[in-house]
DNA sequence: TCTACTTTGTTGTCAATGGCTACATTGGCC
DNA sequence: GGCCAATGTAGCCATTGACAACAAAGTAGA
């Protein structure tokens, strides 16, 4: 094997690529950052330079797997006929990718964070909520959903697919498919929202 | 100080306890096998003759905590005038159990448990579910409701409000109450299945 | 009561981990 | 060429979870 030279150069891309394959094969606990140093043929110590904790490294997955996210949110959001085709296209986005990433969104919605990197965390991940608005909102001036104050209805979508999400990702759905709970919890909203939702009108 | 007679005698029930304070005080990862055995007066090795495995001991826990919350979700379907106050009741507790535990809800849904655990584990935490799918066919039967098939209806509902509380547990909803939230989220849940559920039809 | 046997708790040990410090190497900048 | 910050190395330390050997105490049968 050719020697390495003393400097990796991209340590920390490097550091990054590696962590996100480990906790996505053995979750976060897996995560050892010996162990990681290990697996790319660096010293025990070297990763300390690139993230002054284990915890910081962790945030910047965690950011990184929001980015993640909003870039496959935003492409559903764009791509579909109708609204309420796009709309159920991005509540699959949002839970397919937790089903694909389940460790990875435990990360990005763990509580333990450093203070610094949660103020970029939260507004990162706050994009999806947007999306959901500004659909919500055009759906409303369309005619094809009834009115009410689009921040409360995007909330409620939002919480209610994160649920989804969640439970998707824990395999906590026996008995159905991600396709169906998606489909069946999309309908309830739409068909809510179709309605009219009183907590919605009063603000 | 008294000293300790050899055998402790509730040394199970001791560190369970123990545990518990410490996962809300400190989350799961403060949790220390070492500590614990300290905390309780006993030796490092005492816990092992109760618990196989740290994870075993975080499985008691879990199983606990859906006991714990299932009491108070029985609870609050039972009190309450008109089957929609009741619901929102239900909703209620299960958020508000979710945000006074938060590190007992993470635990509880956690996906490392051990595969004896699991299965009790999953049956104890399906109650919640069927106590909304309950008070969801009862009100289709007294003409609140819409048809639809009830299992579904109360899936989603048990999805949604579990991304509440979740995100509530997580302190992930700002700007916004808890209350508000789960008036939000039940409104949106009760008239959606008013107007009939279109994935829940099929069924 | 004496005696096996099981349960429960103790003590010592081991490898692994995260974090820290002192030191080495490198590359950039004047 | 020489200084200096950035990057990587090596060693150290306390803590942890798991394990094994041993001790103490309760239990059940002759």
């Amino acid at each position: 094997m050719t020697d390495q030279p003393y400097h990796h150069g991209k340590l920390r891309e490097a550091l990054l690529e590696r962590a996100m394959e480990t906790i996505e094969e053995a979750g976060v606990d897996g995560l050892s950052l010996r162990q990681l140093a290990r697996d790319v043929n660096v010293s025990h110590g070297a990763p300390a330079k690139h993230f002054r904790d284990k915890q910081a490294l962790i945030d910047a997955l965690a950011l990184a797997g929001f980015e993640s996210m909003n870039r496959r949110i935003h492409g559903a959001a764009q791509s579909g006929d109708h609204l309420r085709g796009r709309f159920v296209g991005v509540a699959q986005a949002y839970v397919d990718f937790a089903v694909a990433h389940p460790a990875l969104l435990s990360v990005m919605y763990s509580t333990k964070h450093h203070p610094d990197s949660s103020a970029e965390l939260r507004s990162t991940g706050e994009q999806g909520i947007q999306v959901a608005q500004a659909m919500i909102t055009e759906a409303q001036e369309a005619g094809d959903l009834a009115a009410g104050d689009p921040e409360t209805l995007a909330m409620v979508c939002f919480v209610s697919l994160h649920g989804a999400a969640v439970l998707a990702a824990g395999k906590h759905l026996d008995g159905t498919t991600v396709e169906d709970v998606v489909a069946a919890t999309t309908d309830m909203l739409w068909a809510g929202m179709a309605a009219g939702v009183p907590a919605a009108q009063l603000s």
